[in-house]
RNA sequence: GCGGGCGUAGCCGAAUUGGUACAGGCGCACGGCUUAGGACCGUGUGGCGCAAGCCAUAAGGGUUCGAGUCCCUUCGCCCGCACCA
């Protein structure tokens, strides 16, 4: 047989041809089709931030990995991208060098898509959605519309960071290390006007529905909890003496009432201003104006001491009619509760920590032994285990029972009653910023706060304004945008300014992919009930809160609203591990990025995704590792070898594999393989396929020939290489002959009777020690099994003649001899 | 502090869910090919021991015929929330 040299594996011949040929096919380009199950895979789409590099890639290789495999699973794939693309960085990038947002955004997205096709990541292009064009915001402006018109947006004034050298609002991000990003000025609060999305009166809906979320990871369920904060207690009045007013409290711990030594209310409680005492006054004034200057972080901080003043004023204890002195102190915030505490130092340990700064004294009312201490206590006893003491009427009672009883007396008596707070606070999406959705509103001054009508949608953000360099917001300062009539009277009026918070865009934008055209509507009702759930969405853990969460309440209230038939948006979550490299996160400012152009060039796209799936358990962090990816560049080039090559096999024949050999790992593969994707373990499907191609080379190397049943191995080889590495698969494919597409070929099917083994290697131990392997007939019985067993000449020696007292027997797989 | 998770070769990591610990890859060693190569191909590779064998999944204990896997204690690391009454 004539040697003949086998064209060399180069990627860089094959990649762009099939490229070109899938784009032709449009694989994913689909229509509602009710003979087939639907599967709607979604990556979270990205802020076009500029170039991007190999750990952005991780999920996106991921989430066309299992696209390919879902198609060619017979799924009819809904797989579809977009773009996050209103928001600071773009402007900021304006007002610095004059770029106007919507270039550089438009500049950023070509390059990103650029990047996504030569790595050969395919999406429903003909979908496409990014949130800043007004085809898209117009229907988010419809949507806030909708939330108004169901009493779900309202204005009110709130506090919020101020930087008072810039003259303008921060986010919370844009305060780093307590100071203002831009200046370093220490931010104070201001109080102003802002539009929240009622997003509490779903808190409980939330919480509750978390439950349905079972394909979601454990730990974003209990951070959503976790944020969402149910607490239930009771709140309590305490008369205050000598007003004619009463202090209401909130607490968790209504048993406890007989340890209250001091009460504390918020700095910014409506109440500070007639409850001081004239003498008192002045220390009360310069206190709350001390905290006002300290920052919410600073506030917030456990390391922050506890401070506080007294006011002069004295509360009763409805239950004791003790007189209690009330503090002001910032550890208790003004959002929460009714913004004022009952201090139990017995038995809350930050009231102990603030008890004993202030000399208060403190009162043992819950004990584990039941007994009451003759001496104060040294620290909080925090426990619910344990029972009531110097508790009056109460004593002997569990923690719980004192609960029940002492807040049913409260209701019957009329002096408060059992309520259920939350953490979750409504959501607030003002911004004064430019590049973001401007918000629908009209203020009038005869008719006030007046919605855009819908017909007058979208209201467009001017593509033209003057980026101010002491950041304000130039919406404020464009006439030609600000200046408009009221729609219910036609007198002048002026517009809203503020722009919405992107969260706001990328909490539909799901839905908008089931009919990205609509012109009429948000999205088609019956579309969206054709595609949704998601089945499947991929993105960072850093939205395990904030994006999932307002994603959830929005789907909530469509369904409310009748424009949905399902309440969550997200059946299956999947939160990928980021890519380190060189100590640190990939980053661009660490500057230690892979560029998959870079990767493209010198290894091709298909080494550069393998390797991304296997680095490791897809939901754990990797480090990136140089030597990594030329392994799986051998790995690459063996496959092509074994299918495209024709060399003359080195004549060893010795441990020569049978065509049944290969046939049985084939399908063990593929078995794996299958399991494996749709256990989101990419890593372990990796390397079953080289198993797989390290046996098929040991069954040429022994002298194996490259006959029909060959080729037929290779060509399932290439189907399962499909999703991993598309372009090399599609090659092989078609030198095999294979049908005009292998992304479009069906997924390999496991042959059951090709798994079966004639005999099977059995582990023999002794009292739980491995002691020999022996080869016996499959599903051999335990008799059979034992006989043979009892042959082997080291498991005897072992023995010794020990009676056997109890075998334990796992068929083909393990025969355990007890002793003792 | 509260909550979630993790700890297996020199490194990244497998382990059919209680049944042969370390698959696959990196690295390393040796060999082949080569003018040469840090390229490519092949073979080997947990520790101790001549061997039988013994030891080994953070440490210690327990349950079990059998534990990386289940339970308890301790140590270490990562992530989230963090004065939420």
């Amino acid at each position: 047989m004539a040697r003949t040299i086998a064209p060399a594996y180069d990627p860089q011949l094959i990649e762009p041809k099939w490229r070109a040929a899938w784009k032709q096919a449009g694989l994913f380009r689909v229509v509602e089709d009710p003979a087939k199950p639907k599967f709607y895979n979604l990556v979270m789409f990205p802020y076009p931030s500029g170039p991007l590099h190999m750990g952005h890639f991780r999920n996106y290789v991921i989430g066309d990995a299992l696209a390919r495999y879902k198609l060619m699973r017979g799924f009819n794939v809904l797989n579809p991208f977009g773009w996050d693309a209103f928001g600071l960085p773009a402007e900021n990038a304006a007002i610095k060098s004059g770029i106007p947002p919507r270039v550089s955004i438009e500049g950023n997205i070509a390059i990103s898509k650029h990047e996504l096709e030569i790595m050969g990541v395919l999406y429903a292009w003909d979908r496409e959605v990014t949130t800043c064009n007004d085809d898209y915001y117009r229907w988010t402006q419809w949507l806030f519309l909708k939330f108004y018109e169901m009493g779900l947006a309202y204005k009110r004034t709130a506090a919020v960071n101020w930087c008072p050298k810039d003259n303008t609002v921060l986010a919370n991000e844009q305060i780093v290390n307590g100071v203002c990003w831009r200046c370093g000025t220490k931010p104070t609060k201001k109080e102003l006007d802002q539009w929240f999305f009622r997003i509490t009166a779903y808190a409980q809906r939330l919480l509750d529905d978390l439950r349905k979320l079972d394909r979601w990871p454990e730990r974003v369920r209990v951070m959503q909890a976790n944020w969402i904060g149910r607490s239930e207690g009771a709140e309590l009045d305490f008369a205050v003496e000598g007003q004619d007013t009463a202090l209401r409290v909130f607490t968790t711990r209504p048993d406890t009432i007989f340890g209250v030594t001091f009460m504390v209310i918020a700095p910014e409680h409506p109440l500070v201003a007639t409850l001081a005492t004239p003498d008192q006054r002045k220390d009360v004034d310069a206190y709350i104006e001390r905290t006002r200057a300290a920052t919410e972080i600073e506030r917030l901080s456990t390391e922050h001491e506890k401070t506080g003043v007294f006011t002069g004023a004295y509360a009763i204890n409805p239950y004791t009619q003790e007189r209690i002195p009330v503090w002001v102190a910032d550890y208790v915030l003004a959002t929460y509760g009714t913004g004022a505490i009952m201090g139990v130092p017995g038995h809350d340990a930050r009231d102990f920590a603030f008890a004993t700064t202030y000399r208060i004294p403190n009162r043992e009312v819950i004990s584990a032994t039941g007994e009451a201490q003759a001496t104060p206590l040294t620290a909080a006893f925090e426990s619910y285990d344990g029972r009531l003491v110097n508790s009056g009427p109460y004593n002997g009672l569990s923690c719980k029972d004192g609960f029940e009883r002492i807040a049913a007396d409260a209701e019957r008596r009329g002096i408060g009653k059992r309520t259920i707070t939350y953490r979750l606070r409504d959501w607030l999406i003002s911004r004064q910023r430019y590049w973001g959705v401007p918000i629908p509103m009209i203020y009038c001054p005869d008719d006030g706060i007046v919605p855009v009508p819908v017909t007058q949608l979208p209201v467009l953000l001017p593509a033209e304004v003057k980026f101010r360099s002491d950041g304000q917001n130039p919406l404020v300062h464009t006439d030609a945008f600000v200046n408009t009539t009221c729609p219910r009277c036609g007198t002048p009026a002026r517009r809203e300014t503020d722009t919405m918070d992107t969260f706001v865009d990328s909490s539909w934008y799901y839905l908008r992919y089931t009919s990205p055209h609509d012109g009429t509507a948000p999205f088609d009702k019956a579309k969206a009930d054709f595609w949704m759930p998601i089945d499947q969405y991929i993105g960072g853990i850093e939205h395990a809160i904030l994006h999932l969460l307002y994603s959830r309440f929005f789907m909530k209230v469509l369904f409310d609203a009748g424009m949905v038939s399902v309440d969550e948006p997200f059946g299956a979550l999947f939160s990928q591990g980021m890519i380190q490299r060189k100590g640190a996160v990939m980053a661009k400012s660490k500057g230690n990025g892979v560029a998959p152009d870079d990767m493209v060039a010198r290894y091709g796209a298909d080494t550069a995704r393998v390797y991304e799936l296997f680095i490791g358990p897809p939901e754990l962090d990797a480090e990136w590792n140089d030597r990594g990816v030329d392994g799986v560049a051998r790995f690459l080039n063996r496959a092509w070898r074994l299918v495209v090559g024709e060399e003359e096999a080195p004549a060893s024949g010795e441990g020569q594999l049978t065509g049944a050999d290969l046939r049985r790992k084939l399908h063990e593969t593929i078995d794996k393989v299958t399991r494996d994707i749709d256990a989101f373990r990419f890593n372990t499907a990796v390397s079953a396929l080289m198993e797989l191609t390290n046996l098929m080379q040991d069954y040429i190397q022994g002298g194996g020939a490259r006959d029909e049943a060959w080729d037929a191995v290779c060509r399932d080889l290439a189907r399962l290489l499909a999703p991993f590495a598309p372009h090399l698969a599609e090659e092989l494919w078609e030198r095999l002959g294979g049908a005009p597409l292998c992304a479009l070929a069906s997924w390999p099917v496991v042959d059951q009777s090709e798994l079966r083994r004639s005999t099977v290697t059995v582990v023999v131990q002794v009292d739980g020690r491995l002691r020999d392997r022996i080869e016996i007939p499959a599903g051999a019985g335990e008799a059979d099994a034992l006989a043979l067993a009892r042959r082997s000449a080291n498991v005897e020696r072992v023995l010794e003649g020990r009676p056997v007292t109890r075998t334990i027997f796992v068929a083909d797989r393990l025969i355990n001899l007890v002793t003792r």
